[in-house]
DNA sequence: CCGAATCCACAACGATACTG
DNA sequence: CAGTATCGTTGTGGATTCGG
């Protein structure tokens, strides 16, 4: 994807479709949110208040919001009970807990570079 | 990271501290434009305005800014050559190639998964 | 060619209130 | 408890300009 470099064909429409396809994909889950939902949910269920608490600092609004969307886009699965109180339950699917492998690579990234990060940081503030 | 469910230590200000730390890189880079920045440089070195056309859509703005802060978070090497006009090159440091091979991962996920993701776009779109 | 600063339109976001 | 809608504020990001 982000490339049309690999493409050897000059003229391919269904390609360019692919692409922006993949591109408004890639837009909708390289957000903060979207990602530490995904890390969140992990491999387990959790109501809607868990995710809410789970999720540091993400508000009511933020979590619905990307919820739908990663529903969306079939990467969780949404199970609504008709109880009273309701309760609904988030997990993720098939796709997602793929996409979670590479965000967990991301995690161990991060704590693998954080000194490494954390130095140049205070050597750009200088 | 985003997590102090795995620290099993109930007071430990160290972890809290990489934590946060830990988040602020996040989000850092969790965003749409830093991760195609750094998937597009790759293995190879480019100018400025090579990212500028490469990056599709990228902003002038937008670009300086992510790449200030890649530069600062150590994850891009910015060279300046100080000749007339200017020349400034831009390359991935360890750090930001280990981040891209993640961001490799998120692409192939995107590649794999297209067709489902669009079918089931379909379907919530009834 | 590259970078920084300014201006400003508009989207994102948080807070709040209301429904089932 | 979970979701939707509205509103007001903040902030993001594009266009433009100037400077090295």
């Amino acid at each position: 994807m982000v490339t049309k470099q690999f493409s050897g064909l000059p003229e391919d429409a269904d390609l360019s479709r692919a692409d922006s396809l993949a591109r408004e994909i890639f837009s909708d889950i390289a957000n903060k949110w979207a990602l530490l939902i995904i890390e969140t949910l992990g491999e387990q269920t959790l109501r809607f208040g868990e995710l809410r608490t789970g999720v540091e600092g993400v508000s009511h609004k933020m979590l619905t919001q990307n919820l739908r969307m990663l529903e969306r886009n079939g990467l969780v699965d949404r199970t609504v009970y008709p109880t009273v109180p309701p309760r609904v339950e988030y997990t993720l699917t098939e796709a997602g807990r793929g996409l979670r492998k590479t965000v967990d690579g991301m995690c161990d990234w991060t704590q693998r570079y954080l000194g490494h990060i954390e130095a140049s940081r205070r050597s750009f503030d200088d």
